[in-house]
RNA sequence: UGGGGCGUAGCCAAGCGGCAAGGCACGGGACUUUGGAUCCCGCAUCGUAGGUUCGAACCCUACCGCCCCAG
């Protein structure tokens, strides 16, 4: 196993720089990449963030997902221990609630579908990540995502690839960090398979090895995302829901508990499966169709973060991920006048484009970069 | 009371003589660092009782229930 950890980087970056401060979850694969940053000789120290603690019983069910939550510091601990190596707990539960839970319930309500974890990354996860280390004194940090860093030396760049376990790859989580923050990083498990890094877990004794991967919302116990908002007073005013003609089918309890995409939960009666097409805060409507009528032909994004380019100065063929978990389709990327945008075009339709979402493009295993998606055409 | 219509799973709803579509909801599973996305699997003997028929949810009769029109 091949693994990129500091002694591929010291050419780049001088030689006694070893000291690499990892961030631990409590999970397996934080585990095995400090693990594997050890085995390669590197000074390793974990540290855990604690982003958010739901006080008070959740609704429905919610308390395992909730005391979760509160071991994941304590597993982390333990992992330390098992590892031989320091352990530092740092309180973000407030910066993380006025960044992200803030976005997140604001989104929604904008009748967007927010993708926390892309901003978590870089604002929170990263950004602190960075500050400890330099605090503390390490040159690296390291997480265990999956996915690649190197030094483009043509671009002059950090650049992000794709983790090699194509089931696995996280590149996309990752699409919004900064030039700072990725010359800094190390990913231990970007050429590894989820297998394999279960495999060295069991045979290093780590506590998490075979526990399976539960990974909700961090915030969200049980997966409940409605209850969640709910519980933060996010007011929901009902409205109709129509179709493409405007003939109203139905009833829906507030904007904020739709998503683009979403067939589950309309409790509307048809032939076959009905679809939200679009939200519409602006007359309190939900737009829903059949499956056909989800597709479109592009996309508009702001907010973009370009990662193996300086600008986006031209079009550029690329494929694209609309959502974590879809595979990357060709499209034509093309900057808009507007700073930091951009328009997609899909070499063939998609479902689904939701607003708010990351669109993440790549060439190849590259990560060119990635914008919010504002609208799709 | 007379005339007409209807009664299919929790809900909506196909079927109109040959082994009960589909959707919603529900349950289970897969997937998983966003999204009640996606993907699998499960889920009724057809108001009741008879009759006709090789065979009925579909035809006939009676009853029960509901709806509309009439007076």
């Amino acid at each position: 196993i091949i693994v990129t950890g500091c002694t591929g980087w010291q050419g780049v970056f001088g030689f006694n720089r070893k000291r690499v401060l990892v961030a631990l979850s409590g999970g397996v694969d934080s585990a095995v990449a400090a693990a594997l940053l050890l085995e390669k000789g590197c000074e390793v120290a974990g540290i855990t963030f604690q982003l958010w603690e739901e006080n008070g019983a959740g609704s429905s069910g919610a308390p395992y997902r909730t005391r979760r939550a509160r071991e994941a510091a304590a597993d982390a601990r333990r992992i330390a221990e098992t590892l031989g190596i320091s352990h530092t707990v740092v309180d973000l539960r407030q910066p993380f609630a006025e960044e992200i839970i803030a976005y997140f319930a604001g989104e929604y309500s904008s009748g967007r579908t927010p993708n926390p974890c892309v901003i978590c990354n870089r604002k929170i996860k990263f950004s602190a990540l960075l500050q400890k280390a330099r605090e503390l004194e390490y040159p690296y940090t390291a997480t265990g995502h999956y996915a690649r860093v190197e030094y483009g030396r043509t671009q002059k760049r950090y650049l992000l690839k794709k983790g090699l376990d194509p089931d696995k790859d996280q590149s996309y989580m990752l699409y919004n960090l900064t030039q700072e923050q990725l010359s800094h990083s190390i990913f231990p498990l970007g050429k590894m398979t989820k297998k394999e890094v279960r495999t060295r877990a069991r045979a290093l004794g780590l506590p998490a090895a075979d526990r399976k991967g539960s990974q909700e919302i961090c915030f969200i116990p049980g997966d409940d995302y409605r209850a969640f908002l709910r519980r933060r007073g996010v007011t929901a005013a009902p409205g109709p829901i129509v179709d493409r003609r405007g003939r109203v089918l139905g009833r829906h309890g507030g904007i904020p508990f739709y998503t683009v995409g979403q067939r589950r939960g309309l409790g509307l009666t048809a032939p076959r499966p009905l679809y939200v097409l679009e939200i519409r805060p602006a007359d309190n409507s939900i737009v829903v169709g059949e499956r056909e009528e989800l597709f479109s032909s592009g996309a508009e994004l702001a907010g973009l973060n370009l990662i193996a380019l300086a600008a986006l100065d031209r079009e550029l063929e690329v494929s694209v991920k609309i959502r974590y978990r879809a595979p990357a389709v060709p499209a034509l990327l093309a900057p808009l006048p507007q700073e930091r945008s951009a328009s997609l075009l899909f070499r063939e339709p998609q479902a689904a484009v939701a607003p708010g979402q990351a669109a993440v493009f790549y060439r190849d295993d590259l990560v060119i970069g990635g914008g919010t998606i504002t609208a799709a055409v």
